[in-house]
DNA sequence: TCGAAACCCATTGTATCCCGTCAGATGCTG
DNA sequence: CAGCATCTGACGGGATACAATGGGTTTCGA
């Protein structure tokens, strides 16, 4: 099983005052195109420090594996509890949160700390999903590709940032 | 078969005087949109010191899901007694609570001892069903992931306690 | 008649909606 | 090809609705 539209491209928009992030309109049109819901399910980067970001299609996907992996070893005692803590990393640990007409989101300030996100958002487009960064981060990160880097600082320079 | 709409996020209310409690916003929406009830469905976690808390149409769920389980294992004869088990867990150690028209329950005094529930109440999203958590417990259940207890504290710190 | 529980109302802070602005991109027209 | 119009995406600010919570009052059963 795969989804047929993927998350591509980067883009650093600011965040207001009131935590307010407009969604780049190009990864929007993926949310759009995969469902109809216009909504964005945010969680901490399970390697990175980042956020991960997807759409309600996804989201039930993955659902869907943790269900069928329960099945699968259901009589094993030790992996009832491994099922327990998944699915709660899953669903307590995510916050869904719409996106209005202009295409943006509030920051739910939990997950802003999270991904420790100041001032500016960049989005990366990672095909299933896609990753919100504080640009600060990803440029100090050891574990990124320094192209991936480059791109960074462009997206900086272009807003007159970081020069 | 799968619920569509899936429990999810987290949120930390108070626990008045009258042992009232707001169920958040976000949960009742998936409740409402599950089926029209506005019923809550109590009863002690399985594997966690918490409250196990879900909709109408998930208890229905739930038991025919014992159903297709006493089918499978009709041979045994051990299983028969089990089946009475399960179902009497399922069904006589639960309580229903409707909430009025502001999402408040009353914690039932038993509910509210079993899932030691004192004046602060945690819920989480679990996916098809949602938990109620006393914070301190959680924050000292060695079987709950670091990741978990910091959203814990961090709402905590939200309402100001335990920094 | 008393106590508890359900119901109703009132407050506060916050988040959601709606508006307007501004800039870049596109495209049409003279 | 220059100049202008239009459109869409990103952003700021203010108005409004609603969630969370406390307190009071009525109702019903013991």
């Amino acid at each position: 099983m795969a989804l047929e539209h993927l998350f591509q491209g980067s883009a650093l928009n600011s965040v207001d005052a009131k935590g307010r992030v407009s969604v780049p309109a190009f990864l929007r049109s993926v949310i759009e195109r995969r469902g109809d819901a216009r909504m964005i399910t945010l969680a901490k980067h399970e390697a990175f420090p980042c956020l991960s970001a997807y759409d309600p299609a996804y989201a039930a996907l993955k659902h869907s594996k943790l269900e069928r992996l329960l099945e699968k070893e259901e009589t094993n005692p030790d992996s009832q509890l491994d099922y327990e803590q998944r699915n709660l990393m899953a669903f307590a640990a995510t916050e869904e949160v719409p996106y209005d007409s202009s295409g943006r989101i509030v920051l739910p300030p939990m997950m802003r700390r999270k991904g420790d996100i100041a001032d500016f958002a960049l989005f990366l487009g990672a095909g299933e999903t896609f990753q919100i960064w504080n640009p600060k981060l990803l440029l100090a990160e050891p574990r990124i590709p320094d192209d991936m880097k480059d791109i960074a600082r462009f997206r900086l320079e272009e807003r007159g940032l970081k020069l």
